[in-house]
Order: C-alpha cells, then structure tokens, then sequence
DNA sequence: TCGTATTGGGAAAGCGCATTCCCACTTCTT
DNA sequence: AAGAAGTGGGAATGCGCTTTCCCAATACGA
C-alpha cells in the first residue's frame, strides 16, 4: 500500500484535485464549507498526508532550514542547535542538519547539499577559517552561498562572515563580540591576579579563537600589563589538555622541592570552555591544583560544564539565544526590520577557578 | 536569477534532458564519454545543482534521514545524534532532526512530517514511556509507525519497541540491555559498600528509568541486600539536584552536630548521569562531600562529564555506537543480514565517586 | 428584465527530474 | 552480404502537488 494522494482524496470526495489541495493545504481560495468537510474527511479516512516533495516542487520552497555545524555532539554546537531547533518550529520548518568536523571544503558540500533541497535557509555556525591552506575552500564557499542567496536562499553565519563572501541580500551575521568579552574578561582577571597570564588558543587562522586571544591580549594591555604567551593546540578538549601538560611541566620546574610550586601563580585563558577543563584536567593529573597552583579562565559557559569543581571563570555566551537570533534573522518576515544588528552581549563570570588563593 | 535546470544544462550542452539526467545523475546506463563531458562541462558552467525535491519525487525516495530526540543540547542525545549523523554520511543521506521533549504526541507529529518528506528511515533515541495518561499518544504514535513502515519506510527505535507497534518489516529496535547493566552497577556497589542504598528515578512509567530502578533492586537483591528506596523526579539534572536536596537534608539529619554525618553512609544511584550530577551538586551545596559522605554513581557515562570531580562511577554505554547502529539498521542493504540482533553492550565503571572512605 | 460582477468549482499546465519505450545506427553472426 | 543482436540517443510520460485560467452559476445594480 503506497502513501495516499491527493488525487485518490479528491476522487474519494467527488471533488477535483484542484478544490481537495485548495481545502487541505492553505490556500487563499476557500472552497465552501460542505465540501470542505467532505474532502476532510476522506483525506483522514484515508490518511492522507501530503508529499512535501511534491508541495515543494510545486510551490518552490521546502520548508527546510540547514544548519552546519562542526560537531553536533560538541556541547556549544549542541546549544546552539536547540536554539536554532526552537526558531525552525516557530517558523513551522525542519531542521537539516549537517556536520562539517570545521572544514570549509565540507562546508561548501554541505551549503549545496542544502540547495539541491531546495532548504529555505542556511544557518552557519562554527568558527571560520582565515588559514591559508582553506583560502581556496573558503573561495568556493563563499561562492556557493553566493549563488545560494542569488537563488534566494537566505543565510545566517553565527560569528565571522564567511571569508571572501559577499554583504548580500539575505545574507546576515550574528556577530559575537569575542574580542570584547575577552578584553573585558582580561581586565578582571588582572583586576586581581599579579601573576602572568599564558593563553591556550586553538590553531592559528581560526577566527574565533583568535578573536578571543587578540581581546584577551588587549585587554591585559589596557590595564597595563605584559602581552600573555600563547600556546597553540587543537580546539578541543585534547588540545587543552595537552597544553595543560606543558604548563603543568612549567608550574612544577619552577618548584622548591617541597612540593608547592614556586614563583608567581600562572593564569592561563583557554579560549573555550572545552578546552580549559582539558587543561584543568591535565594540571589536575600532574598533581597541581586549581586555582591554588594556577588559575584558569574559559570562555562560553557551556551549561553541561558549571558543576565542574573549581567552578570555571568564563564569559557566558547567550548560545541558544544565538542560535535562535541566527534562524529569525533568515525568516522572510524578519527581512522587513532588515539587517537590524541583533547585538549579541556576553557576560564575564568570574567564579572559583581564578580565585586567587 | 533561479537555479539553473538540467534542461537548460541539456540545451546548453545540446543533448536531450534524458542523457543529460543519466549522464549527471548515476543511471544504469552511461552515455559515451565525448557528449558525457560535454553535458559535465555544461553543468558546471552553469553552476547546476540537482533540485533534490525533483529528484525525490521522480524516483520516490528522498536521501533523508529522520532522527527523533527528547533534546538536541541533551549530551546522551547529541552523542547519539553524532553516530546517526556519521552512519548517515556513509550512506550519503543527510539527516532531519527533530526535538519532541519525549512527549509521544510530539513524536507522532515527528514522525508524520517525516513522512510527508519521505524520509528512507527514521531513528528515534529518548526513552519510551508507558504512562497511561500517554497511552492515546503512544498508540497513534504506533499507528503513524506502521503506516510510515508499510509504505516502506524504516524505522529504528533505541531502547524499547514503541509502546502498542507491531514487530513488522523494516522496523529495528536497537535493545540496551539498561537492566543488566544496572543490575551489574547494583552487584558491584553492593560488594564493597556497606550502607543503604538510594535510588533517584526519572517519572514513573519513563521506560529506561523504569528499567534501570528494575535493575539496580533486581542486583541488590541478588547480593542479598535489601531493595533501596526510590525517589521519583524529572529526568534531568534539575530532577536530579531536587531528588538530592532531600537526601541531603536526611543526611544531615542523622549529624551528631560535629558537622561529620552519622550512621551509615548513603549510596545513591541515579538513573542517569546528568541526574547524578545534579545531584551531586545539591549535596555539595548543602555542604556534603563525595564519597566522604554518600556516594554516589549514575549511568550513560557522558563524555562531557567525565571530567566532574570527584569521577562519577556510572556505566559505560556507547551512545555513538548505539546512534550507528541504529541508522545502520534501516539501511536497505542491512536487510539481507536481517534482523540480527546487533548486541550493545555496556561497562560498569567504578571511579572515585562510590570509593568508600 | 437584462447585463455585469462575483463566486466557486474544474481543467490543465507546469515544477524538475527519472525512466520507459522507441528509433537510428553500428557491430557481429552464418 | 543480409539479417540479428547490440548500442546510444531522444521523445514522452508520470511522480504529487499548486496555480492559473476558464467556465458555469449565482448575485447584484440599473
């Protein structure tokens, strides 16, 4: 038994193809209401449910919003996912979804995967690439949204533009202010923390990770205090841990002997929180504790990751809202209050992780 | 400017539409290699891209995938999600994600949207329930079921069959052996811990709470231990740290006023990690200590929780696998292999957080 | 009363593609 | 060398739906 069609409804209510679409699925026209009835009722007599398919080849859209993302498990991509999940069922739209592991080259295949569905919007979130190596990835990316927008897709990237991407009709960004939270978390951290500051960032080129860095380094210059070394790894929890293990060498090599480091206490920024409880963990197994050895600082304030102990200093990033802000922006109507700057703001939480003892 | 068609790259290439389709869309049968690149070369000088929709509706099978999950943000169903996401990737699917909060009428919603797109299957992870007040749900829930999987759909389902659906054709449960395991954790506590046991459950009726409590008291009773008490909350970490607030408050009731507790130590064991997080928390908000006070374990062992201080006993399940698996099941190739019962199997692990004093 | 709007339903033409059938042509077979 | 088998391309049909256009029937004003 195939799926029921229009047609079978329409013949099961004496009525033509044409009146049975215009009663069952929204039209202007309203066919009067005896036979509204009657087409109804045979289309749940027989179950009828319409093919979307056909619906969107018909009327050219698919009711379909694309979402990239690195990593769906990744708790930040998780969060925004929800926000974006909770804006398609405002719209009455599906999520698609696709996961790029960051690289622009699947990203470009994911963005026409997209548009072979004929999805009304795209949503990009995940940090953007400025490596040399991508530039040509993020050429044909950027083309590809090109002609996704020129089609009249409707796309929204969460943080950067993407690299070489032309300012378009339908083409927005929700910026988030990476560089100013991090300067703003930098000025409290060195508020009250004498010691020097060292920096664990993700690989060089990853936009969000150096904006965060670029701030933090900023903001420890406003307040008069040395640019922080920066170590470099891989944007994950494996990254910062390790990082963390050199550090940790570090802390120890400067120790008396007694078993309490020696010298001024080290504040080390993970640029995300992921990866600042790696390198917690990583100083945690070498022996040191936090913050009585070192303090630590992430960024995101991933909600799976507050009942860490120490609780970790951060700023607080409106993820789901984020994600929610990104997939209104790419709603049709939302297009009449234009590129209206949704401003994203964050919060620096200082918690116990940075304490000094 | 719309999006080219593969008529227009026909005409551009001067072949007919039917060559240019099996030329750029894998047909039985390959045109000969000079017109073969004329017909590529058209299309990507016009930038063509399959309208996907077309193609569905032609050959009636869409390359979607449905997945169906309580919550995205959720790290059990973002790690499930993430094998389902990479199973789908091997078949060259993409998948559609939807969010139903575990209610069944949500999921029935679910599950006929995804029908209405033609998604080749349907995976739903997040557990079953069996409460009366969702038995209507449940049922019309199975009655989509079957007929998405009489029109050939498949479907697989993590954890328990849907509640009332008939074992048919198409139709994969991927069984996780929740009571084994737990009653396996409940041997294991019960070996080297002394005092009561406590269990914090999710609602009454939820399936994977329902078995996992069978379980742990089926395993204490085993090892001769009387059955523990249960207390019943949501099945989330506010769930959790509720549950633990009143065991916290009953632990301290039994304090001498030296500020140590009394009597026996408690262990507890919550249905799930994030409720044992939650719990975790409350004890430590009201001043207790783990496992100097009560001990505690939970289940699913979270990626993102592993971390936590002190290390959550809990047992092992690979949720990415079981998301694998599941897709896997519904492929239309794994069906000559049939209905084998592919066999998860998890690992109780006992860390630091049931370690008696 | 006639003629003009207006309403409400049907017929038909796509939407973009896959695929079945058919036809012209080449390559073996005996 | 003539017919059979095989090869490679095109015409046409249909997937299930929306929508424009058309037509009959009713409503209205003069």
């Amino acid at each position: 038994m195939a799926a029921s069609t229009l047609t079978e409804v329409a013949r099961l209510a004496g009525v033509s193809p044409a009146t049975a679409s215009r009663v069952l699925n929204g039209s202007a026209r309203k066919p009067g209401k005896d036979i509204a009835d009657r087409v109804r009722q045979a289309a749940d007599s027989l179950g009828y449910i319409p093919n979307a398919q056909a619906q969107g080849l018909a009327k050219s859209s698919s009711g379909l919003i694309g979402l990239i993302v690195h990593d769906i498990a990744d708790p930040y991509f998780a969060a925004i996912a929800r926000g974006v999940q909770e804006a398609a069922r405002e719209q009455r739209k599906m999520v698609l979804l696709a996961t790029t592991g960051g690289a622009p080259a699947e990203e470009k295949e994911a963005v026409a995967a997209f548009a072979a569905r004929r999805a009304d919007s795209i949503v990009i979130a995940g940090s953007r690439s400025s490596r040399t190596e991508d530039q040509e990835d993020n050429a044909e990316l950027a083309a590809e949204l090109d002609r996704y927008c020129r089609n009249g897709g409707r796309v929204a990237v969460v943080g950067h533009p993407v690299v070489g991407a032309s300012a378009q009709d339908g083409y927005h960004v929700v910026a988030v202010p990476n560089q100013e939270l991090a300067g703003a978390l930098a000025a409290k951290l060195a508020a009250h923390w004498g010691g020097d500051f060292v920096i664990i960032g993700g690989p060089e080129g990853l936009l969000t990770s150096d904006d965060r860095i670029h701030g933090f380094q900023e903001g420890l210059a406003k307040a008069g205090r040395a640019p922080a070394e920066i170590l470099r790894s891989s944007f994950n929890r494996a990254g910062g841990y390790e990082a963390g293990l050199k550090l940790a060498a570090r802390i120890k090599g400067g120790s008396t002997g007694t078993g309490e480091p020696a010298g001024p206490k080290m504040c080390i920024f993970a640029v995300n929180d992921v990866m600042a409880i790696g390198a917690a963990a990583a100083l945690r197994a070498e022996g040191l504790r936090i913050p009585r050895d070192a303090a630590i600082a992430g960024f995101d304030d991933i909600e799976t990751l507050r009942d860490f102990r120490p609780a970790l200093s951060t700023v607080s990033l409106p993820l789901e809202e984020i994600g929610r802000l990104a997939t209104r922006a790419t709603a049709p109507l939302a297009g009449d209050g234009d590129s209206a700057p949704q401003p994203i703001t964050g919060e620096v939480t200082l918690r116990r992780s940075t304490e000094a003892a």
